[in-house]
RNA sequence: GCGCCUGUAGCUCAGCAGGAUAGAGCAACGGAUUUCUAAUCCGUCGGUCGGGGGUUCGAGUCCCUCCAGGCGCGCCA
């Protein structure tokens, strides 16, 4: 239990007793501003005046005394207009420390059981698969995986997810982009499409669709002489070796044996062209014959052309309707990059950020058409309005009408991302949290009346009003040299997630971005971010770590252990040392707070607080003394502190260096 | 025009389901270390919490209104 849900109780307690008539009560504990007014201070008189109708001063009076009898409470004041001043027994702090110091895992202190297991899901970053994460993206992970580890930490079975929004047009138009710079390398005249990506990336991947043709060439010549009999004999046997043979590669030999026997080796060998690029060993291929239907699209009746090239097959030359799948081959190699990226941002020794779960919009369609039947048979959400349909919201005088499936018979974004939310809740989540960008933060409103909607609709889902919170990442200006730098996306020409990384470094990145509420505008100031000075809080912090192990270190040097037993914690009594016991018995209210208001930027401001507190500290005292007994309180209270501070940057994804 | 976010010290921001005399960091100025990490510490300067009204014992915090800045408003995603 924590110090203020001790007094919580504590205040509660003494208050049913002296007034037995009150009910049910909401009151504060609140650390008062100033210090002067003692540890704690509690609002209950006044709100407790409220209901009983007597002088609050005279109910604090009656409180006061009770209080002052408990054991952990020094002293209890009575403050106008209705205040209880509440000092705590030194006891009490010495006791939360060698509760830090008795945790087992420096990262898991601050463990606290609100979540009881409540699978709860946490989707962040989302970024679109048509090209780099953006400092925006960026940032949302920062505070998303933050959050994650944050649930974590306060019991629930928290997951992290990304939502690849792998269809539509803005995919097509991605394929058609690389088309156009696979083209371009070929030396072909070529042009990016309005509203393409013409963002340099693109030609990266369009390099190693030039190193797949060229690569599919060779195979297919060497492929037509090892297969003098069927290529599918050949691929039979080929599977043999691997002991089995899965339906899926089944299904892929019966899809080839359909094929004009003078395209089944073209197919095969680009097949595991693709598949070699991205998976070593034949197993792999195996496993992923399927993919090839993605790949090349097959239609009957044409004859391959003489001498034709891959690439040419790729472009859809040679054969009518058979070509390479730019759009999947974009979305997948930059889902691989942004995933590179993500787990360069993430914390060294865990080998960085990794969502538990990537799901693909795709995968949705049948569940976006059964939602959308469902919706038109109920009738009761819908209008059909020029040759449209259109999602209705219930709510009052003011009707509200989104369009759900075009005139085309195409579903919108809004109907794929609704069916994605039940999709979430039928993965059975008590909980679900999105981190949207600051371009999406138009949509939270009829995201949430889409969620009445479905509750009204499927009464069998048990949606809960609470149940989706979304949260907006709001909007980045890096600074460098005190301008902003300009970003264009439709240029292509943006500061990516890598820069950042090369620039400033994953843990300073990750505390900037966890300075400040996720909601507000960020000013992201790189000149200060790459200082390794005292401007910067980063450093600030992660030095006092590092002082921590060093004075731990040369303790030990000393022949002392690192964790003294039978140390006499009663000898921290000074001024310095007090404060630093306060403010660790505030963490574990920290955890709590934090994770129940979904703000895990607290934590920066908290560790620059003890930091500060602790260089104070390392500065009017010695640690290792002649006197061994105040050596030993002393290094607890150093290991304290460490412990906190490993905890906090855990829950931030920041690393604890020993040395600076 | 409609909607969302933001407005607190010169700058960047905290202020934890309204609580007491509004806090940090940076910048500026002045000091401290023969010591376990000077990436440190101490001090000084700095505020009509955008303006106005309301709710109440009490408002930076809640409500209304106005002002300023940012963003979003397609049968795009």
């Amino acid at each position: 239990m924590t110090l203020r849900e001790h007094l919580q109780t504590l205040v509660l307690e003494v208050l049913n007793r002296k007034y037995t008539q009150v009910k049910s009560i909401r009151f504060d504990v609140s650390k008062p501003r100033e210090k002067s007014f003692g540890d704690f201070a509690t609002n209950v008189a006044m709100v407790a005046a409220k209901q009983l109708r007597i002088d609050p001063m005279e109910i604090a009076e009656a409180i006061a005394p009770e209080l002052r009898s408990c054991d952990v409470i020094e002293d209890a004041s009575v403050a106008r207009p209705g205040f209880i001043n509440i000092t705590l027994t030194r006891r009490a702090y010495l006791d939360k420390l060698a509760d830090i110091l008795s945790t087992q895992d420096d990262e898991a202190y601050g463990y606290a059981d609100l979540g009881q297991g409540k699978r709860v899901q946490v989707e962040f970053v989302s970024a679109n698969p048509t090209g780099p994460l953006n400092v925006v993206n960026a940032r949302a992970a920062a505070v998303g995986d933050a959050l994650v580890r944050l649930l974590k930490r306060v019991g629930y079975d928290a997951q992290s997810e990304f939502y690849v929004n792998d269809s539509g047009t803005q995919v097509e138009l991605l394929g058609e982009s690389l088309k156009a710079r696979f083209q371009e390398l070929l030396g072909r005249a070529s042009e990016i499409p309005d509203g393409g990506y013409p963002g340099t990336y693109l030609i990266d991947i369009a390099k190693k669709v030039i190193k797949l043709s060229t690569e599919a060439d060779a195979l297919d010549s060497g492929f037509a002489i090892a297969s003098q009999g069927s290529p599918v004999d050949f691929l039979k046997e080929a599977c043999s070796k691997t002991g089995q043979t899965p339906a899926s590669i089944q299904a892929f030999i019966d899809f080839i044996a359909t094929l004009d026997p003078s395209r089944m080796c073209h197919a095969i060998s680009l097949y595991i062209c693709h598949q070699t690029t991205k998976r070593a060993g034949f197993n792999a291929i195996c496993s992923q014959l399927q993919d090839l239907k993605m790949l090349i699209t097959p239609q009957s009746g044409e004859r391959r052309a003489g001498g034709a090239k891959a690439a040419d097959v790729f472009l859809g030359e040679v054969y009518d309707g058979w070509h390479f799948d730019f759009s999947r081959f974009a979305v997948e190699e930059i889902v691989e990059e942004q995933q590179r990226s993500l787990q360069r941002f993430g914390k060294r020794p865990e080998g960085g950020l990794r969502f538990d779960c990537w799901f693909r919009e795709s995968s949705l369609t049948e569940e976006v058409d059964k939602l959308a039947q469902l919706l038109i048979s109920d009738g009761r959400f819908i209008a059909q309005k020029d040759g449209a349909i259109w999602l209705r919201s219930t709510g009052g005088e003011e009707s509200e009408e989104w369009v759900i499936r075009r005139s085309s018979g195409q579903p919108t974004y809004f109907l794929s991302d609704i069916a994605y939310h039940i999709n979430k809740r039928r993965r059975g989540y008590e909980r679900v949290i999105d981190i949207w960008g600051p371009d999406h933060h138009g949509h939270v409103k009829r995201m949430q009346r889409a969620m009445e909607i479905v509750a009204n609709l499927l009464p069998d889902l048990n949606l809960r009003p609470d149940w989706l919170t979304i949260l907006i990442a709001q909007q980045v200006n890096l600074l460098k040299d005190g301008k902003r730098i300009q970003m264009s996306k439709r240029g292509g020409e943006y500061v990516t997630l890598d820069d950042l990384i090369r620039e400033v470094g994953a843990d300073v990145a990750r505390f900037f971005f966890l300075m400040r509420r996720c909601n507000s505008h960020l000013d992201f100031d790189i000149d200060l971010a790459k200082k390794t000075s005292d401007e910067n809080p980063v450093y600030y912090v992660q030095y006092a770590h590092a002082r921590i192990c060093s004075i731990i270190d040369f303790a030990k040097k000393q022949g002392y252990e690192e964790v003294p037993q039978k140390s006499n914690l009663e000898l921290l009594s000074a001024d310095e040392e007090i404060d630093l016991l306060k403010a660790l018995a505030d963490f574990e209210d920290l955890v709590i707070a934090s994770a129940n208001a979904l703000e895990p930027h607290r934590f920066t401001s908290y560790l620059i607080d003890l930091a500060s507190k602790f260089h104070r500290f390392y500065h009017n005292h010695r640690v290792v003394t002649e006197d061994p007994e105040i050596t030993k309180a002393r290094l607890c209270l150093c290991l304290g502190v460490r412990t906190v501070i490993r905890s906090a940057f855990s829950i931030m994804g920041i690393s604890a260096p020993e040395s600076m």
